[in-house]
DNA sequence: TAATTATATTAGAAAATAATTATATAGTTA
DNA sequence: TAACTATATAATTATTTTCTAATATAATTA
């Protein structure tokens, strides 16, 4: 099924931690490539990649401004997928805590 | 951030093909090991980490019953995950189209 | 308790993904 | 138009993930 590549795509996008840390960033809005290499320790090409990586699997849409390049979040689904697995992620971390007592 | 590493080892586990079929043929309800091996084309062992790995993530949970393991989806959440990302996929694949008339 | 069935584990090979380094391009300003 | 800045691409290497094959375990039945 062609739904399920795509949604497998999004899904392989989100879970790699460099990509994560970027789409966390730009819940707070758009962003700049400059922008976001601040906050990040790692190559600006390889900064680059990742934001093919998550530009390709339909998390994030890009426009060019001037020199720069802005990314954002491309769709409130996005922000609301991440909000239902942190907090239902949340309450894995309860359990495993209670069951530690 | 260690909610962070939570999150993404969820997003990882459904990222790959073999993982995010069993969990669309657990959408369907609880199923055992050997109901799973019915519909998919590998090998027993590798079924058997594929499943760990969704177990670990927090998707699935799992329960002995006699000779048998049943697996389900472990929270409500990841149903609707599934189902909102899917939605959105449905309108980036619209929209190619739209584009390419 | 020996054999059987369902599932899990381990070790190693194969394949896929990620990071690094170097180079290219597109827009901008001097 | 030459030099500069921001970002992208390509090639290579390093790392991680996945698969395969063999073996182990736990519950069940003969």
């Amino acid at each position: 099924m062609i739904i399920d590549d795509f949604q497998i795509k999004v899904f392989k996008a989100l879970g790699h931690p460099v990509r994560f840390a970027i789409v966390k960033k730009l819940l707070e809005g758009e962003r700049c490539v400059c922008q976001l290499q601040e906050d990040v320790d790692f190559s600006q090409s390889n900064l680059s990649q990742h934001l093919k990586i998550l530009k390709n699997s339909g998390v994030l849409s890009s426009e060019k401004k001037g020199l720069n390049v802005h990314y954002k979040i491309k769709r409130d689904e996005i922000i609301e997928v991440i909000r239902l697995v942190e907090s239902f992620v949340k309450k894995d971390i309860l359990e495993m805590a209670e069951g530690m007592k």
